[in-house]
RNA sequence: GGCAAGUUUACCGAGUGGCUAGGUGUGUGGCUGCAGACCAUAAUACGGGGGUUCAAGUCCCUCACUUGCCUCCA
C-alpha cells in the first residue's frame, strides 16, 4: 500500500511502526460554531482512510482533539454571554452529532485541549529546559531560530516569511516566534494556573501534548485540512521535535483538500457558508459522503447541486444492483470469475493513496459486466458478489440498500397500485396516470 | 513577492509513455398506451507553445489562466 506524505510531496510505502498497529492522529474543530461542509469533507476522507486501514487489518488508534480553548471561543462567549465552557461544550456535542449522522464514527478518543493542561504545561516546561523556549511579559514562546529544520514540511524558510510581514509591537525575539502560553490578558477570559502565571495555551501545543501522551513521541499518520500545514503542523513538529530530539515525529503527513462552493472559498462574508445542518435538511447523508468520495481526497472538490445530484443519481445506480443480489451472506467465502478482476481493481484503487473515485469506479466495472446476467448466475457466485459490496458499502461508509421510501404504508400503496393496474388493464389511462402523477409527486417511485 | 495545488469531452471525475476509466447529462433505438425506470448504442477530450521519444493527456522547458497558503481557518 502506498501513501501521499506531504513531507516528501510524494506517495511511500505504507510501513507502521509497531506491526499491524496505526496511530492516527487528525486535527479536530474548533468549538464555537456549528460544523460546516468543509469539515464534513475532510472528516469523512479520515474516517474513511480508517475504515480501510482496519479493513486491511491493522489495528487503528484514532485520536482527534478537539479545540475547546482559543481566541475565537472567548470571542464568541463576550459576544453572547454564554462562559466559553458552555459554549465550547455546546459546540462539541453539535460536531459529534452531525459527524454520526454521516456515518463518521471511527475516531476512538476525543482529546480536549482543557483536559490535558498537565501535559500541555509538561511539555512547555520541558521546552524551556531545553533552551527552545523562553518566557516574555505576555507569554511564553517557542523561538524558531533554535531549531533548524522549521519550514521543511511547508517549504518554506524563515527569511522569506520575514520579508512579507509586517513587524507588530511584540515582546518577541523574533516575530516568527509562536505563542505556547499565552498569559492573562483580561479579567473576564478563563485561565489556567501556570509556573508562567495565569493563562492559556497557544494553538499548536495541545496537539503535540495529546499525541506524546497517548502515543509517544513518534507515530504513524496525522491528518488535516491543507490549510493547517502552515503554520500548525509546522510548529507541531518542530515543538515535538525539538523537545524529544527524534525525527521524524510523524512518517506520514495526510492533508486534504479544499472544498468550494460554486467555484469559491467558502466565506461568511461571500454569504456561501454551508453549515452540515442546513445540507442534510435537503440531503441524505449518503449522498453527501458518496459525493465526497468520488473525488480524491487530496484535490479540491467543488460543491454545487448540480454535482450532488450527479452523485445521488450514481448512488441510485449501485443501490439498483445491490438489489437484485437476492441472497444471504454467510460465514462461507465464495469465489466467482466474473467479479475476480473488478473485486482486484478496487482493493489496488484503495491500495494507492486511497483513491476512492477509481474504487468506485471498479463498482461501475462489475455492474456493468454482470448486471443483465444476475439471474444465470449460481447462488455461491451472487454471495461472492454480495460479500464484496457489503464490504466496499462498509469501506465507503455509505449504504447500498436502496432506501425504501414506500416503508410503513405497504398496505395502502399495494390496494392504491391495484386499483391503477385495473384502470390500466381497461385503458382507462386518464385516471391511471393521474394516479401515477401524483405519488411520483409524493416521492413514490412507480416501476411497471 | 514566496510556497503549493490545479487546467481532461456538455458537467463531475480517474489516469502508472503504447491498451474503452467510471459516473451524470444528451442523442438514437428497444421495452412501454404514454412518461419514468430498465436494456442497447452513439458523440464530444486532454489550456497555449516548444522539446525528448518509434510512441506524450502522461516526461522536460516555457507561457497563460484558476485556486489556495504566507493572518484564525478542515
Amino acid at each position: 500500500m502506498e501513501i501521499y506524505s506531504t513531507l516528501t510531496r510524494s506517495k511511500e510505502d505504507f510501513k507502521t511502526i509497531n506491526d499491524n498497529r496505526v496511530n492516527l492522529f487528525v486535527c479536530g474543530p474548533t468549538v464555537y460554531d456549528d460544523a460546516h461542509i468543509g469539515h464534513g469533507r475532510t472528516y469523512i476522507s479520515f474516517d474513511t482512510i480508517k475504515r480501510y486501514l482496519e479493513f486491511k487489518g491493522y489495528a487503528v488508534f484514532y485520536i482527534q482533539n478537539v479545540t475547546d480553548i482559543d481566541d475565537k471561543i472567548i470571542n464568541r462567549s463576550k459576544e453572547s454571554g454564554i462562559p466559553s465552557d458552555v459554549l465550547a461544550r455546546k459546540f462539541e456535542k453539535r460536531y459529534r452529532e452531525d459527524m454520526a449522522k454521516l456515518n463518521v464514527n471511527g475516531v476512538n478518543l476525543f482529546a480536549r485541549a482543557t483536559d490535558h493542561m498537565p501535559e500541555i504545561l509538561d511539555q512547555i516546561q520541558r521546552l524551556i529546559d531545553k533552551g527552545f523556549a523562553y518566557e516574555t511579559e505576555d507569554g511564553v514562546y517557542f523561538e524558531i531560530d533554535t531549531f533548524e529544520e522549521f519550514g521543511k514540511l511547508s517549504n518554506r524558510n524563515v527569511e522569506e516569511l520575514e520579508s512579507h510581514r509586517e513587524i507588530a509591537e511584540t515582546t518577541k525575539k523574533n516575530h516568527q516566534d509562536f505563542a505556547l502560553w499565552k498569559k492573562r490578558e483580561g479579567v473576564d477570559e478563563p485561565t489556567w494556573p501556570s509556573p508562567w502565571g495565569d493563562g492559556r495555551p497557544g494553538w499548536h501545543i495541545e496537539d503535540t501534548a495529546i499525541t506524546e501522551f497517548y502515543f509517544g513521541e513518534q507515530y504513524d499518520v496525522h491528518g488535516g485540512g491543507l490549510d493547517l500545514i502552515f503554520p500548525h503542523h509546522e510548529a507541531e513538529i518542530t515543538q515535538m521535535e525539538a523537545v524529544s530530539g527524534k525525527s521524524p515525529m510523524v512518517r506520514y503527513w495526510l492533508h486534504t483538500g479544499f472544498l468550494n462552493v460554486n467555484g469559491e472559498k467558502m466565506s461568511k462574508s461571500l454569504h456561501n457558508f454551508i453549515t452540515i445542518r442546513e445540507l442534510l435538511e435537503s440531503y441524505e447523508p449518503d449522498t453527501f459522503r458518496f459525493f465526497v468520495l468520488s473525488t480524491h481526497y487530496r484535490s479540491p472538490i467543488d460543491f454545487s447541486k448540480d454535482s450532488l445530484h450527479q452523485s445521488e443519481r450514481s448512488l441510485d445506480r449501485i443501490r439498483k444492483y445491490y438489489e437484485q443480489l437476492d441472497v444471504e451472506v454467510g460465514d462461507e467465502d465464495f469465489e466467482c470469475d466474473a467479479l475476480v478482476p473488478h473485486k482486484e481493481e478496487f482493493f489496488a484503487s484503495m491500495d494507492d493513496d486511497f483513491n476512492t473515485p477509481k474504487a468506485i469506479a471498479a463498482i461501475f466495472g462489475l455492474i456493468n459486466d454482470t448486471k443483465n446476467d444476475l439471474d444465470g448466475f449460481s447462488e455461491s457466485d451472487k454471495i461472492a458478489i454480495k460479500a464484496f459490496m457489503d464490504d466496499a458499502a462498509h469501506i465507503l461508509g455509505v449504504s447500498f440498500e436502496l432506501q425504501d421510501v414506500n416503508a410503513g404504508s405497504d398496505d395502502l400503496l399495494n390496494l392504491i397500485s391495484e386499483v391503477r393496474s385495473e384502470l390500466r388493464a381497461n385503458k382507462q389511462y386518464d385516471l391511471s396516470d393521474k394516479i401515477r402523477d401524483n405519488l411520483q409527486a409524493l416521492g413514490y417511485e412507480i416501476n411497471d
